[in-house]
DNA sequence: TATATTTGCAACCATCAAGTTGCATATTTC
DNA sequence: GAAATATGCAACTTGATGGTTGCAAATATA
């Protein structure tokens, strides 16, 4: 599961580093301090989606710059638009999906 | 955590079950025969997508069916498609970003 | 050079998640 | 009614995960 996408974004906190890296490059202690964490588990945070790639650094001085890589998030993307594809397909037989959800009353 | 999309997607194992339930209702049993796992493992990866309504199910006898619900999926398909929509915006606006990355030779 | 700052790494802890086994319940079949 | 089948629920184990603290290394500043 190490580098895993999907794993990387279950993390509300990790979803939350990728929105404010994707809007502005950023330090770690920079990113640290959008947190109620410590610096050391957003450092965490950030070390998972850069083994995932969905994070990129550029060491500047004794600062690190974090940019966000929108080509592996594309691969998550991918998987997604299959699943939709997939599930649109299905629309198109509708007929016995349609009947027996209809017959299902007992469940809500 | 609990009923988390993000959560319920980042396993694979629970990912499978969405796209062979999408593709085909099925009960538990005849899940657990896609598996290498126990029939409660899988069971328990079902509660969990149920849980976050990824999943509905029909009982039928003693059988129940479990059936793919395309509705929540939207909810997950909906922060992508933000995220998407932010990092395109990004895009038009690409000066800062582009001269960054390219002066970021000593990453890869 | 001494000090402060930025960061990563390691150790440790608490919680959670995924798996297993065992058992109870409901339904079908004989 | 008894046996078989389909399923859920609970207890337990183990490993992963997110958090903390402490410390070392590298860089900037005085």
């Amino acid at each position: 599961m190490k580098g895993d996408i999907f794993q990387a974004i279950a993390d509300p906190t990790r979803r939350a580093i990728l929105v404010l890296i994707a809007a502005q490059s950023m330090t770690p202690n920079a990113l640290a301090e959008h947190f109620d964490t410590s610096r050391q588990a957003v450092s965490k945070h950030i070390q998972v989606l850069v083994d995932c790639e969905l994070l990129t650094q550029n060491k500047v001085g004794r600062e690190i710059h974090y940019y966000f890589n929108p080509v592996k998030m594309k691969e998550f993307d991918h998987w997604l638009t299959q699943f939709k594809k997939h599930w649109e397909d299905r629309f198109n037989q509708l007929d016995q999906l349609l009947i027996n959800l209809n017959s299902n009353s007992d469940e809500n």
